[in-house]
DNA sequence: GTGGTCTAGACCACA
DNA sequence: GTGGTCTAGACCACA
């Protein structure tokens, strides 16, 4: 039932573009749902096939994305058993402040590239998320 | 100081990666540079083959952002002389503050999309942005 | 009569001169096609190899004509799948209205600027349209 | 003074586009108004360098565009003293004709690529020529 | 196999 | 020299 339940959890919206290559995209919701917790540390994780067909992409294209990721110590794979996501909290830690870094950095330097000052930005940002609150 | 005065007038960091479409990209620099003013309205262009001299692709692959950027009205072409900017400066303002939209936008649903609340996401800017001044 | 029938469904007559771009040629082509309904909405087209070899161009002429159409909505292509026909029955019909407009009032103003009066031109057209079914 | 007479008379708009040749634009429009009298059998022309400072196009293009009408013996050179249209008043006749009938069948052959019988062809045009004399 | 991108290089019309 | 078009051919992501 847990298999259930994790299916259940996970936002099933990919939301998949084809201005980037589509497994990258993959691994990125994947290490969103990690870090995020949708996956929770040992959590086993549906079968490549299931994933696949959700995402409606093809099976090759999931196991790449997977691939990638046992790569970087955040799945793993349990021969006959299943792939199961990291317990590795530290790395899990990690994880979510590169990407929360990565999204700040790349922000900061687009708004710099576009000629906006520090203080300009911090201004666009709460005058934005004021707008939203509202 | 002159650091920064560099970086404002220089036109030549293309810094092109192959993530994405090099054409894209192209485009976006010459659109960064349209809006920041490095490229005033009316100014002439650098040739075709100039320009893909200096980025380091083929003439070809310069073209196509040209005529992308045409279509937006953000060039025009004038025959056997040269390509020009704009000189419709609504344009440009308007397409400055869609590109800043456009990053705040995706900055916010990053972080979003990782977990942050508003709050929190204003304050890691708000130290990010600090850290860099000291 | 099968000389009609083959012309209708034929879709083989590339027919490319020289003496303006090809693929506007080949654009040309294929709005006909569509609408006369030798594509019928929501067709697969050949692939643009395919159509390439049999239109003797090269592939990339054929993928520009076609980027082309897409733009204009007529067709719309499934990642990995090929191209399909606009199912915009709309779009379609104004699309054949407006290549008839053109061709008419092409036509109209270069018989005026030959010198002939609307009377002469509508007597000509006459004219040649019984000799042809004599 | 006929010589300015012979400008006056004739149409300054040239409107030439970028989708075919300058040259061959030229040409069309010089048979015109050979054919329809605005140049008379005999006249003078103005200098190429006139011509082509009243097209804005480059002399070379003008010269280029009467080279060809001189081969196809509708003007002819007097050294030293100037272009004139031909005398040969059935070879304008026949031009005429010639750029008529080129006309009609162009137009009927793209309406019935269109798919349009030939009857509905007619009956378009009756209906675009009376919606005009309104 | 399917579409998409890119390069190297040729050729054209025009100024 | 300037932009525009086209070819031949390679390589990529994806199914």
């Amino acid at each position: 039932m847990e298999g259930t339940q994790n299916i259940k959890n996970s936002k099933k919206e990919w939301q998949l573009t084809s201005d980037r290559p589509v497994f990258i995209q993959i691994m990125e919701k994947l290490k969103r749902d990690i870090v995020t917790g949708v996956y929770a540390p040992g959590d086993k994780l549906p079968s490549v096939r299931d994933l696949a067909g959700e995402a409606a992409v093809n099976p090759n294209t999931m196991q790449r994305a997977f691939s990638e990721l046992e790569r970087e110590g955040l799945v793993y794979t349990q021969r006959t058993n299943g792939r199961f996501i990291t317990e590795d909290l530290n790395l899990i830690n990690q994880l979510k402040e590169q990407m929360a870094l990565d999204a700040i950095t790349n922000f900061l330097s687009s708004m710099q590239q576009l000629g906006f000052s520090k203080k300009e930005t911090l201004t666009l940002i709460e005058e934005t998320l004021e707008e939203e609150t509202k």
